[in-house]
DNA sequence: GATGAATGAGTTTTCATTCAT
DNA sequence: TATGAATGAAAACTCATTCAT
């Protein structure tokens, strides 16, 4: 991948990011990755596929994230990383993240079928811990999880640690 | 309110719901209300308020929802009717609903104001039922009713009683 | 004329002569004037005829203006009351001349016949008064009274009792 | 300058010129010039900018005028070279100084310093040549060729040499 | 006489995309 | 690979004008 390209890319993780896909023109995404309007045109034939490049080049920070859940090797282990999830979220995923969340809603795009094996080994986990219903269990909290990301991603939680603390705490971990 | 005027902000409602504020035009919005392009202008001035217009009209839908809990008399009638939130969500107010989850990413729109009395009362509850940290336990679940509500509202909910139940049974409602 | 028609005439004038005719839209003279913007179509059939109005309207002030003239009994009252002509231009005056001027341009529209019986009684003062070339004396300085009205009317004359002095003075009046 | 961005500045001159700034619309121009509206917008970025744009390109046509005067090295140089100056403006140039007059009404735009180095010039050549009031003599004499200009550029001057040499007799030149 | 809702054609401007170089 | 001129369609918004009340 060439350094434009790449350019392209990061400037329109930024932009859709905090414009929203469809209020961020591709001309502003072009001034902001310092190349020419036709360029993201060659590299990614639309704007639409430029928005999927985006989401593809994510795909790995996305694995990152779940790596250490789907790899845990007690059920204490996969329950606390479940519940680190959403404070794992720094830096540059941060945007990545947010960006899934915007598409979410604004391109009805679903990304349940990602959480699956998540939610499998969160019901595997709970099982071993003999909780009644492991299977709500796992789907409740991921829920909440969910609930916590989505206000952590859009800066309105100002509780973090405490927050992670209590859960950790509930959750005997 | 002529019945016009009506129209159009049933249709931005409908229209901005599914398609989303900035990936609708106010040429599809005439279209479906079934009047001039330039009647909406005179309304409501410009598309962003034509927005703020149907956000104020789904104000009272707003209350109508919280009502039962601001007024409960009981923290089992609190927490129970918390618990409901995300399930009386229905017909007309599905779409406004909807719209707000998707404003909230789209418009990087804070409701979290609105939340507050929720809040309050759901922290009263806690402490009248004596759980050992009451606060974190409304935010906590609060949290959890939003990514349920969420999910609800993209239709990705497929066992809503099963949850429903499910919550009332772990808190004891 | 009832008292909203009225106010309409003086609204648009203000605002024909401050913004432009083209510029100006029958809204904001509907807003200004605070009648509804139906009532400008009834009583003026269309903006144009609105224009005419006020010109209809105005005829009197340049008949006013040009009554000294045209009465005057001597050369040297001819003389003098022309040299007058710009400066005399005052308070609700000067609106009126001021969109003439605006509208010489705008609309190309042509005052010079209104400017004869002037240019006439003009030339009988420079023959009596023994000029050599009356007619091009009074032409040359009808122009510059034109060059100082437009100066005035613009609010770019800062020496208005001096430029009349020297006037007054250079035609020995 | 491609060749289509300079189309765009000659038809809009022309149309400004005729028709008037807020009276011609941008598609009128792109038809004119040939052009897609859409190319405007992205050489000038908007309608004013087009405005300013032509403006600029016109600054030369102000410097050839004034050159002749500003580089006389005679006080009767000075004076002959002034007088000229409303009947030196053809072809090409007319459009030019016919847009620059409707714009000082239409956008109430001061040109008072352009002239200011010609004031200057002439007030030298007037104290040279020994006037009384130099410096009102050449106040005097700009506003009447302004006038005179106005008049020429709206077509209304249908004896321009006779004038033009009643001029210079009567400055002796 | 007066209102203000309503319109349809028009305005300026932006957009995603193409193409010659 | 990269540019930037160019486009056509559509965006948001404005306008003069009509009409029922």
């Amino acid at each position: 991948m060439t350094e434009k390209k790449n350019n392209i890319i990061q400037a329109a993780l930024k932009l859709f990011t905090c414009t929203g896909f469809h209020a961020c023109s591709t001309s502003k995404v072009a001034k902001q990755a310092k190349v020419s309007e036709g360029l993201i045109f060659k590299h990614f034939k639309n704007k639409e596929g430029l928005l999927q490049a985006i989401l593809v080049e994510g795909e790995e920070k996305s694995k990152k994230l779940f790596y250490p859940i789907l790899s845990a090797e007690t059920p204490q282990q996969i329950l606390k990383r479940t519940l680190e999830l959403p404070f794992r979220i720094k830096g540059d995923d941060f945007e990545f993240w947010k960006l899934q969340y915007k598409l979410k809603w604004e391109l009805e795009y679903d990304h349940s079928k990602k959480m699956q094996p998540l939610m499998d080994r969160l019901t595997e986990a709970f099982t071993a811990l003999d909780y009644s219903n492991p299977e709500m269990e796992a789907q409740f909290l991921l829920y909440t999880l969910d609930g916590i990301a989505a206000s952590l991603l859009k800066g309105a939680l100002n509780n973090e640690t405490e927050l992670h603390d209590y859960l950790m705490n509930k959750y005997n971990v």
